[in-house]
RNA sequence: GGACGGUUACCCAAGUGGACAACGGGGGCUGACUGUAAAUCAGCUGGCAAAGGCCUUCGGAGGUUCGAAUCCUUCACCGUCCA
C-alpha cells in the first residue's frame, strides 16, 4: 500500500464531528508514517479497556478492528487493561456516577475480555499491559504538576457530568480525574496513536494530548472511532437494550443477527466490522449505491465477511446455508429437538405447552387461534386436537419440534 | 430528624370508590405482505377453562365499604425540599 492507501485505510471509519480535526489527524498520521518509514521504526498504538463488564459485542470490537490494521501493517499495539482507571469508571458517557468494581472483578474481566479480544487482534503481535502498574506510582507532586494544565470547567464541560451538574448531582473529585488518569497512560507509553470510541473525544484529544505535551512529547493523534447501532439501527448497541450482537455466540446466531439489521446501516457495519481492504469495502459500497447488487445479496455477503471475522470459514458457510434453508426456503432446519410420545396421549396444546414451546396453556390457545401452529405443514385448528402420529410441529416461524411416535 | 411526592403488568406510563385483567406507548408474540428475522398493516399480549365463566394481580400487611389500584392505618423502599 503506498501512504495514501495507508492513512485512507487507517483513518476508515474515523469520527471527530469536525471535519477540521479530522483533516489534521490525517495529516499527522500521515506526517508519522513517513517517519516511521525512514526510521523504519513502527508506530506505537494504544486503546485502553476497562473490563467493567465480560460479555463483548460487535460495538466492542470497533476500535479492536482499527488496532488490527494497525496490526496488519506492522505496528506495534499495546492492549492497556484499566486495571487502575477501571476502579475510577469513566464519566464521561454516563449520567450517574458508578459502582466502583473491585479489583478482582476486574482481572477477571479482563480474562474474558482478552480471549474475546483476540477473535479480532494478532495475539502473538499484541502487548498487553495494565495501567495499574505505572498509575499506583506516580508521585502526588507530579501529578499536581499535570493538573494545572486543566481547569474545573473544561472537565464539567462534557455532556455527562454537564448533566449531572445541572441536575444537582454529586460529582466525586475522582471521576472529574478520568481524563487524565487516561493521558498518564499515553504519556507512560509515549504513543504515536491512540484509539477510542467517539464518547472518548475529550479523553483522547484534548487530555491525554495535553498531558502529554506537558512532558514535552509529542502529542499522541487520536483516532476516534463512531457507536455502531445496533440490530434496530436506530440505537446504539448495548447490552442493555437488547439490540447487540454478541461476540461469544455461534455463526450461525452472528450471521442471522446480521440479517436482521435494517439495511441502512449496512454501510456503516461494512465500513467498522469487516476485515475487508479498501477495495473490497469500495466494491461493496458502489454495488449498493448503484444498485447492481440485490440489497439481500449484499446484505448476506456482509453477514458472511462478518461472521467470517470471528469464526472459520467452514462454519461461516454453515451459518449461511442454514440460514439460505431456515429463513429463505422456509424449510425444517434439521437440527431441531425431538420428542418420542405415545400416539392418541397427548393434544397439540399439551405438547406446545410441556416442550416448552410456549409459555403457557393460555397463550398456546392463543397462537392455535391466531394459526400460528402447524403440525407436517397443516394448521392445526384446534388446541386439544390429538397426536396420532409422528411429524414436525411448528409454532410461529422459528419454533420447531420432531415427534416420533 | 422534619415536610411533601412517588411505588401500577416485561419496561415506560394513565387511572384517584363501581362500566378495571386495568387507557396509551415501547417491547414481545401471531398473521398478511416482503429479498428479509427490515419497513408497513392487522390481531394478540395475567392464569385456568372446549365454552359460559372462574381465579390471581396495581410496593408489603391490616382496615373501611355491598364493592378498592383508587379511601384509612401501618411498614418498606425511592425521590425532592428543609434541618
Amino acid at each position: 500500500m503506498n501512504i495514501d492507501e495507508r492513512v485512507n485505510y487507517l483513518m476508515r471509519g474515523a469520527e471527530y464531528g469536525d471535519k477540521q480535526v479530522y483533516d489534521a489527524m490525517a495529516d499527522e498520521l500521515r506526517e508519522r508514517l513517513v517517519e516511521s518509514d525512514r526510521t523504519g521504526v513502527p508506530l506505537k498504538v494504544y486503546c485502553g479497556f476497562d473490563p467493567t463488564s465480560s460479555d463483548l459485542h460487535l460495538g466492542h470490537t470497533v476500535p479492536l478492528r482499527k488496532l488490527a490494521q494497525f496490526q496488519e501493517l506492522g505496528h506495534e499495539v499495546y492492549f492497556v487493561i484499566g486495571s487502575f482507571t477501571a476502579l475510577i469508571g469513566d464519566p464521561s458517557a454516563r449520567d450517574k456516577s458508578r459502582p466502583l468494581a473491585t479489583l478482582d472483578e476486574i482481572m477477571e474481566n479482563a480474562r474474558t475480555y482478552q480471549e474475546q479480544a483476540f477473535r479480532v487482534l494478532d495475539r502473538e503481535k499484541t502487548k498487553v499491559v495494565y495501567n495499574g502498574d505505572w498509575l499506583n506510582d506516580i508521585p502526588y507532586k507530579e501529578i499536581f504538576q499535570i493538573l494545572t494544565n486543566f481547569t474545573v470547567q473544561q472537565m464539567l464541560n462534557r455532556e455527562g457530568l454537564h448533566k449531572r451538574w445541572e441536575a444537582n448531582e454529586p460529582i466525586y473529585l475522582h471521576e472529574m480525574l478520568y481524563p487524565i488518569t487516561q493521558g498518564f497512560d499515553a504519556h507512560h507509553l509515549d504513543v504515536d496513536v491512540q484509539i477510542g470510541g467517539t464518547d472518548q473525544l475529550f479523553n483522547v484529544l484534548t487530555a491525554s494530548r495535553k498531558v502529554m505535551q506537558s512532558y514535552g512529547q509529542r502529542p499522541n493523534i487520536a483516532i476516534l472511532m463512531p457507536l455502531i447501532p445496533g440490530t434496530d439501527g436506530e440505537q446504539k448497541m448495548s447490552k442493555s437494550l437488547g439490540n447487540y450482537i454478541p461476540i461469544y455466540t455461534t455463526a450461525e446466531d452472528m450471521y442471522g443477527k446480521v440479517m436482521s439489521v435494517p439495511d441502512h446501516v449496512m454501510p456503516l457495519y461494512a465500513k467498522l466490522v469487516t476485515k475487508w481492504s479498501q477495495q473490497e469495502l469500495y466494491a461493496f459500497l458502489g454495488a449498493l449505491e448503484t444498485g447492481s447488487i440485490h440489497p439481500r445479496d449484499a446484505k448476506m455477503k456482509l453477514a458472511y465477511a462478518i461472521t467470517s471475522a470471528f469464526y472459520d470459514e467452514s462454519l461461516a458457510d454453515e451459518a449461511e446455508n442454514h440460514f439460505v434453508t431456515a429463513f429463505q426456503k422456509g424449510d425444517v432446519p434439521d437440527d431441531i429437538p425431538e420428542v418420542e410420545l405415545k400416539a392418541g396421549e397427548h393434544t397439540v396444546l399439551d405438547v406446545i405447552v410441556d416442550q416448552g414451546l410456549v409459555g403457557s396453556r393460555s397463550e398456546g390457545r392463543r397462537v392455535i387461534s391466531q394459526q400460528g401452529v402447524k403440525f407436517d405443514g397443516v394448521t392445526v385448528g384446534n388446541p386439544t386436537e390429538m397426536i396420532t402420529t409422528g411429524g414436525v410441529l411448528q409454532v410461529g416461524k422459528r419454533k420447531f419440534l420432531r415427534i416420533l411416535i
